[in-house]
RNA sequence: GCGCUCGUAGCUCAGUUGGAUAGAGCGGCGGUUUCCUAAACCGCAGGUCGGCAGUUCGAGCCUGCCCGAGCGCGCCA
């Protein structure tokens, strides 16, 4: 056996084999990628080898020999049917078949719940989430959610040490006004500060916003041009100009509460931080309810940055990394060692205030030197590119990436695109509002639940709730994440309300199936762990081959931070096992085949399950 | 003006490091249940992969230009 290190991914294997064939008989190529992939056609063979194209080029040999030779070279006695000339096809593809035998001796090792790890993973930090205090939170929050709760997952199911970090908007002009709007409302008696709820604050957000934000324009009409209003413009504008003045008293008292909150005056603190122990347990609270786990210890707000960013900026002055440009602090990013970036990252205003890329420069300094992370991955809005692009960039010309042993830790924007209402614009309510997440996930149980009861479900009545949760989750979790990232998508309640196809609630089933295959038949699936596996039907192959492609699909969404690799890898055995189930009886098989099938199911059902877990989508017993 | 992202079947989307005749779902048409869950399975129809050129033995994928859509671009976060 030229392989000792056992593998449960044939392809894997089969790589190894050419690798060794490649170097057996073109030593001078013995380097190449023998390109071992599943084929695009399983009629054609299970795995094919693409290498002999390149190679050609390389030894000087038509495509076609070199595959003759490489055919001859590699040793797969143990794992594939032999060779015969029409598995060299085409240009010079080599179509691989495994034997029964070897196929289920491999599977006979996998197990799901260990598959993929990798022994040095490191520790990643994701950031995820990012409510902001005093908000609601709403249908912008939703894929930042799903997304790094999902990667997060399966980097930790990889073996990664993993820190999730959500990066609370509590600190700045805006939460001052709300600050100094609570604290009205509670002095004058309309507000009880021990049963704070987030609806309220939410309201007290928009009319802050209202309150003391005018358009821009009105405050310039309000304090320096008013005595230059005519009496006639004057009568046509005076609502407006009250409104204005008003505005301005406001925004003044909510810049005094800014520094008082800035300069920690007790009474503010206390206000504030009573909104933000009320923003981060309903955040908790939300998250659980989609399934997510973002809990109050994976807080870390912009205000734990607030101490560090003035002696930051200075230090980054000092070392010549940033200027001072028409009184603005900058980090200039555009060299080719810096990345070429045009714009500037600007780290303090003119006013000596600080920006968000300066809090986000002070997040790497602390994920990477605090946390010791390898990798960073935010999970943000794509439109945030440019900005992620100049905070990644200015904190490595500042060493903020390099970590204690020289090593420099990966920045990555696991950028996502919008979601979109069916007219193609951004998700709002009718009134243009934005969607409560909470609201969203209500509606997507209520339509499970209906579909459960028009399909008769076999869901017992203490089941009933927890399961129409499940699938409604399922559903809005398994659309968002089963796209590319980086793409807009549309959020259609009747699309997902049918349930069918390429769907959350179709996975669910098929687990469900499984799972009723051993409660009917009154079976336990851990009897069937080690029985022997027959795989002789193409349905009972492909099946296994589904289940092999595991580890693989997990890497990918290690590697690339895209979870709907995962999504595909899912459909794939789902669509797999229904396949299998509708050709084949399992329970009154004869045996050996009965146990087989058997473990192929529990097989099934175990990897599914894990891969859900990994997506952070629940999985139900009965549906 | 500059930059980023996207453009694949009527609709919604996959397509691995550049590999064979580009795949699913929905919708359409036709089948499958005395049998372990029909939220399923099997089959049929449907595509100049936005356009043009280039690189390559080979391009949906790489390069350039153009068209279309979205989003960004120093003192908001």
């Amino acid at each position: 056996m030229p392989d000792h290190t056992p593998s449960t991914d044939p392809a894997a294997l089969l790589t190894h084999r050419f690798s060794l064939a490649i170097a057996r008989a073109f030593p001078s190529a013995a380097e190449t990628d023998p390109l071992v992939v599943p084929n695009k056609n399983p009629k054609l063979g299970d795995f094919q080898c693409n290498a002999a194209m390149g190679l050609a080029k390389r030894v000087g040999k038509p495509p076609r020999e070199v595959a003759k030779a490489l055919a001859e070279a590699v040793d797969l006695a143990d794992l594939c049917e032999p060779l015969a000339d029409a598995d060299i096809a085409g240009p010079g593809f080599i179509n691989l078949r495994l034997k029964a035998s070897a196929l289920a001796g491999i599977l006979a090792h996998f197990r799901p719940a260990s598959a993929g790890t990798t022994p040095n993973p490191g520790t990643t930090v994701v950031d995820l989430c990012g409510v902001n205090l005093a908000k609601e939170m709403h249908v912008g929050h939703l894929r930042s959610t799903i997304i790094g709760d999902a990667l997060a997952r399966t980097f930790q199911r990889l073996g990664h040490a993993v820190v999730r970090q959500n990066h609370l908007g509590d600190w700045g002009l805006p939460i001052a006004m709300v600050t100094h709007k609570v604290m009205d409302e509670s002095s004058a008696g309309r507000l009880d500060l021990a049963n704070l709820r987030l609806a309220d604050l939410d309201r007290l957000y928009k009319a802050a916003q209202k309150q003391y934000a005018p358009p821009p324009g009105f405050e310039l009409v309000a304090t320096s041009l008013a005595p230059f209003v005519t009496s006639k413009l004057h009568a046509e504008i005076a609502d407006d100009l009250a409104q204005a003045q008003a505005a301005a008293r406001h925004l003044a008292d909510a810049k005094q509460t800014l520094i008082r909150l800035q300069r920690k005056d007790a009474d503010v603190v206390r206000v504030w931080q009573r909104i933000v122990d009320v923003t981060i347990a309903a955040c908790a609270e939300n998250c659980a309810k989609l399934n997510a786990i973002v809990l109050p210890e994976h807080t870390a707000g912009e205000s734990s940055y607030a101490d560090e960013l003035a002696t930051l900026v200075e230090d980054l002055l000092r070392r010549g990394i940033a200027e001072i440009d028409d009184g603005a602090a900058v980090v200039r990013l555009d060299r080719p060692e810096f990345g070429n970036i045009k714009e500037p990252c600007l780290i303090r205003k003119g006013d000596g205030g600080f920006l968000y890329a300066t809090t986000d420069l002070a997040a790497i300094r602390r994920r990477v030197q605090t946390f010791k992370a390898d990798r960073v991955v935010y999970c943000v809005d794509a439109r945030q590119s440019l900005h992620f692009r100049q905070v990644f960039a200015a904190a490595h010309r500042a060493g903020f990436t390099t970590r204690p042993d020289g090593t420099i830790a990966t920045l990555a924007h696991a950028a996502f695109g919008t979601v979109l209402g069916e007219d193609g614009k951004p998700f709002k309510t009718r009134s243009g509002e934005n969607v409560k997440l909470a609201d969203l996930i209500d509606e997507a149980t209520q339509r499970a639940a209906a579909q459960m009861r028009e399909r008769q479900a076999d869901v017992p009545p203490e089941a009933f709730d927890r399961t129409a949760w499940s699938v409604g989750v399922a559903a809005i979790k398994y659309a968002d994440l089963s796209i590319e990232r980086v793409k807009d998508y549309v959020f259609s309640f009747d699309r997902m309300v049918a349930f069918e196809g390429n769907t959350g609630p179709y996975l669910l089933y098929a687990g469900a199936r499984i799972r009723s295959i051993f409660r009917k038949a009154g079976l336990d699936p851990n009897a069937f762990r080690d029985v022997p596996l027959v795989l002789e039907h193409p349905e009972e192959r492909a099946l296994a081959l589904a289940i092999l492609r595991y580890p693989a699909a997990l890497a990918a969404v290690g590697e690339h931070a895209e979870p709907h690799r995962l999504c595909q890898f899912l459909y794939d055995l789902a669509g797999a096992f229904s396949s299998f189930y509708a050709a084949h009886r399992v329970i009154d098989a004869p045996e050996p085949v009965r146990a087989s099938r058997l473990r192929l199911c529990l097989l099934t059902s175990e990897t599914l399950e894990d891969a859900l877990t990994c997506l952070g989508i629940p999985v139900v017993e009965r549906m």
